[in-house]
DNA sequence: AGGCTTTGTTGCGGAACCGGAACGGTACCT
DNA sequence: AGGTACCGTTCCGGTTCCGCAACAAAGCCT
């Protein structure tokens, strides 16, 4: 079966309540937790990095995460103060900055991953289907 | 099957990685989408409110998600005016307010559990069976 | 009634965020 | 070398958010 993105493989199974439930249990529980609450824009441009190829450049992850080039620059800041992420200089055009990816961040990353593994076994499959 | 949360059904299967491209696809349609972007504790309390059982009490909520009281006393400020939900003072305890659904909430929430779904019907699972 | 507790709201200072514009550094081109 | 285009950062003004503390309103209790 393909997907729209191009790859194959079985899709997740996820019916709309489930979905819901999912989000918001994940949500809460990283409340609680101690994790550094990130904004919207930080979560997104973070799991972009790690899960898109690279290479990433503040100007491109402006295009495709919708925001402004400034946004960018300050949720570097941010990340980087973190250890979540790196920058480096592209030295084959010394204008680019190429945005890399930490240790600390994936291991940030791959527990979050398991909360949201976590959080999903615990939510019953209301119309299974999706 | 019993999950943790007392009810029955079948667990929802999301490998690790799965969660995370999940999280990522549906950040960055949002980011895209026009939807008004929430604070990670503003959506946390508008979907708190619809998927958990009434009442809901400022003093519950603000304990539950783990915020300070004035925080969700601005959250309630800034749904309300976005008629996501509605304050309605306690009758038998007129100290209390009880935050109520509505409408349009219930309508932004089935757009955005769609949302959630097709990005997930997106994602090709990897070791499939988290 | 008087005092004490509880509940939600508001004031206040501080911090973070956003977008547009301006800026220095680099690349390209003639 | 000079001019132009591009890239990321910084500056600026305005908005939003947060937590702590103080507050009015309502309940409770003797």
């Amino acid at each position: 079966m393909r997907n729209r993105n191009g790859t194959f493989g079985v899709a997740v199974k996820l019916s709309e309540n489930s979905g819901l439930a999912l989000w918001h249990g994940v949500l809460v529980a990283g409340l609680r937790g101690d994790l550094p609450d990130l904004t919207t824009r930080q979560q997104a441009l973070l799991l972009h990095v790690y899960l898109s190829p690279p290479p990433h450049t503040v100007r491109g992850l402006a295009a495709t995460l919708n925001m402004s080039k400034p946004a960018v620059t300050r949720a570097l800041d941010r990340l980087g103060r973190l250890d979540f992420v790196r920058r480096k200089r592209d030295e084959a055009d010394k204008r680019n900055i190429l945005v890399q990816r930490t240790v600390k961040g994936a291991v940030f990353l791959r527990e979050f991953a398991e909360l949201v593994a976590r959080t999903a076994a615990d939510i019953p499959t209301d119309t299974a289907a999706g």
